[in-house]
DNA sequence: CCGTTGTTTTGAATTACTCAAAATAAGGGC
DNA sequence: GCCCTTATTTTGAGTAATTCAAAACAACGG
């Protein structure tokens, strides 16, 4: 067994994959960013840092769903703290676009933006059009010492452009919209 | 008495302010703003009409207990409907921070942000630096059709410059930080 | 292998907001 | 000025997302 293995609550590591496999811990570098983070590494944190690597810009509650599949004994309330230690810690990164519940995802440190479809809610990553860090001069910032700046754009997203052209509209359109 | 008065429920309205003052209705045209809105007048839509000029960036619950002092009747739940025929109507904007309750304000129409401080929570508007639609166009929107941008900043605003400062450095500091 | 200290579980509470039915009142018509 | 229709508010619950706290547990340094 490597110094890394952890423990998962209730249930037994298959000693098999262990070495094969390399223990739950490593595999990916999860468990050496969280211990880069100064944090303890666990099967829950990996579990939660592996479901926000498949799927970023989840909710907690989806998260918990993923990491229940394969470490069953989870509870919410783990999810919650995992993601409020990862975030402290600047291993991940938590939006609240208007209406949703908050989202989490990985990608951290750069400063980049979310564009989220008013029809279905999908989010997707948009990097800053103007440069490291965008619109971070406000003309006049009423004196404030402005730290970070947020941009949130707000449309719809492929799938719902389409199934609003046909839809609505009846026949499909062009589609030759918002595609630039 | 006029054609914009407004029963105000359970409350008799003094006669002898009826006339010299104006009804409650009138007096800002506030009536007039709801009416044009297509929206019937009422006194809880006076009030909180009111209460939003009075203090912008305000939860529904500090309209809530700003209503009461005039109008006691007033429910939180009728707030929340008042708010929500404001927004739908465009008379009212909707801001949701992370982290905080929805703000509403009655500045609308115009393409603004806002600026939050992280410490205390206050908010300013901040005009748009680059102009009439900002940020709206991001390098890459992945196939989205892009609808509006919106923009939030985060800093300390001067107050808490100040604390910050005396608490933590111990003597004052000379504050040319954010000042612009 | 053990102890310390950080994590997670368990159980419950809270905040912000929404839903629905019945009571009420605004505003147009007579 | 009064009545009717329909929008609005009250009243009474209910829910989703998140947080709090104490006790059980486990990571990791020694």
């Amino acid at each position: 067994m490597t110094a890394t293995e952890v423990t998962q609550t209730g249930v037994t590591q298959p000693s098999a994959e262990a070495s094969a496999l390399a223990p739950v811990a490593a595999g990916d570098g999860l468990s050496e960013s969280i211990r880069a983070a100064g944090l303890r590494v666990t099967a829950p944190r990996l579990a939660v840092l592996r479901a926000l690597a498949d799927a970023p810009h989840s909710t907690a509650d989806r998260l918990f769903t993923a990491v229940r599949t394969d470490l069953p004994g989870t509870s919410l309330q783990a999810v919650y703290g995992v993601l409020a230690a990862f975030t402290d810690a600047g291993l991940a990164r938590k939006i609240e676009p208007s209406g949703s519940a908050a989202l989490f995802e990985r990608r951290v440190g750069d400063n980049h933006h979310h564009i989220v479809c008013t029809r279905c809610g999908t989010v997707r990553d948009v990097d800053c059009a103007v440069g490291e860090a965008p619109c971070l001069t406000p003309d006049d910032a009423a004196g404030f010492a402005v730290r970070a700046a947020e941009v949130t754009y707000w449309g719809l997203c492929p799938a719902c452009q389409v199934e609003l052209a046909t839809t609505l509209t009846g026949p499909p359109l062009l589609s030759n919209k918002g595609a630039r």
